[in-house]
DNA sequence: TGTACATCAGTGAACGCGCGTTCACTGATGTAC
DNA sequence: TGTACATCAGTGAACGCGCGTTCACTGATGTAC
């Protein structure tokens, strides 16, 4: 065995028992949530002693950190696969399968949900390595918003201006959010560009309803609509054909409304 | 002293104690969260050994039960107090100033507030007692749009309509919620009522309108709009403004937009 | 008016628990000469 | 080919911590006769 091969082996050997610690912790935080995520529980799990963890994971913080990511990746990739399953050019189907799917994903892995959008665990800062795959599935949306308005499919024209009292700061905020990659719905050098203002309010209504989608989302896992609604999956299927309007005005779009097992 | 005299006493000094007792958890909640609250530092903060707390409150879980009763009940009395200050007759000012009389007090309360509508704590569940004073806030957002409607602030013939696919179930829980004491649109007996579907709608669009701004208030603690915007307050109140024309159709509701202190 | 008794708030020690983290160690594996 | 050495995964004991909860107790206060 040559020196790099068998260096090589010996890091394969150590991401494997990496992805074994994170795989507990993951299952783990699915059962106590992650207030109660602990270092020796996981190395249980694992049949080793807890001292052994700390060669791989240097404190409790960094697996919780390495969960996060994991977490918003794979919210990510369910936002992701939803949204590829549709034909490209109907957004509207597009918009109610991401919703969907979000929310299915986070009824499956409530804990794991609540950890990227609950209230923060206790004495725990959410580093930097955290930020990007945060926009894993937010960009998902962006994404069809900026297809469905290049392929005419929503008209500008038609879209709600933002209030007249809206300050230039927080324009300027909605703005710079347009200009982001996720949305590429203005260019990033800051030029003007015909129609801006109705892209930008594109964008403000594209986060509203990005807060609304994972807001009630949070909600009804926290329970907020026992004994207020039942059938909780046709509840949020109103509320997601609601943003349908605002979302993608004109060319018909309006009002599309019934599910395929409508009355 | 006559003996009920000093029963009366001593049933006093009891309840005093019970309310520094929970006093002194509320100051633990906003410093730690609910995951770190504790018996013994509670009992540290009063001077007294961590086994005589034992004499005012059975168990941890107690305590945390006492303190989401009385979370509930400031919430909703800001939510009171923010709608008192309106002229009774405008319903828009009215809405406006209950979502951000809310998000003022989630601000100020950032771990009471996740206490009530933030992940659970692990291990507890909250008990019946909780249930009553969770409606004390939304009942103010009822209340409002029952008199909006009995003062013909909305016309109900300008309701937008739950979508044509919404099923049986969920019209039947959305009717039932309109027929309930905080709303109050529709006879508790469920007797027939002119335009009841408009009603049904509305109460419909009410709870969507909770849930997201809620919601927002939920991921704005939570940091989701850090790096996206700044002026949190003027796009909550864009969000908040949006849903004056759902909630409020008709008699020149639509498009009021602009704030006080708007350009 | 005085004494025996009941009530009950608060004390202090103790229980058993699980946690994060450190540290000196063993033993296997691969490397250098 | 064989021996001395380095690397490093995993061990086991220990540290100090804070927690919820129990229990036998002291001492003050008020009650009954």
């Amino acid at each position: 065995m040559s020196p790099s091969a068998a260096a090589e082996a010996r890091a394969r050997a150590r991401e494997d028992v990496v992805r074994r610690i994170v795989g507990a912790g993951r299952r783990q935080l699915a059962e106590v949530g992650a207030a109660g995520l602990s270092l020796r529980a996981v190395a249980r799990e694992l049949g080793m002693v807890s001292s052994a963890v700390y060669r791989y994971v240097a404190t409790r913080d960094e697996l919780l950190t390495h969960l996060i990511v994991e977490t918003y990746d794979a919210l990510g990739e369910a936002a992701e696969r939803a949204d590829a399953a549709c034909a490209p050019e109907d957004a509207a189907a597009r918009w109610r399968a991401v919703c969907r799917g979000t929310r299915a994903w986070a009824l499956a892995h409530p804990h794991e949900f609540a950890l990227v959008h609950g209230s923060p665990v206790p004495g725990y800062a959410a580093p930097v390595e955290t930020v990007r795959p945060a926009g894993r599935a937010p960009a998902v949306m962006g994404r069809l918003l900026r297809e469905a308005v290049s392929a005419g499919v929503v008209d500008p024209a038609a879209v709600r201006p933002l209030p007249a009292g809206t300050p230039a700061s927080l324009r300027a905020d909605l703005r710079a959010l347009a200009a982001q990659p996720v949305f590429g719905l203005l260019p990033a050098d800051g030029g003007a560009v015909e129609g801006e203002d109705a892209l930008v309010a594109l964008v403000a209504h594209g986060l509203a309803a990005w807060q609304q989608v994972t807001g009630a989302v949070v909600l009804e896992l926290d329970g907020a609509l026992t004994n207020v609604v039942g059938d909780r999956a046709a509840w949020f299927d109103v509320l997601v054909d609601g943003w349908l309007d605002v979302l993608l005005p004109g060319a018909g779009n309006s009002r599309p409304g019934a599910r395929e097992d409508s009355v």
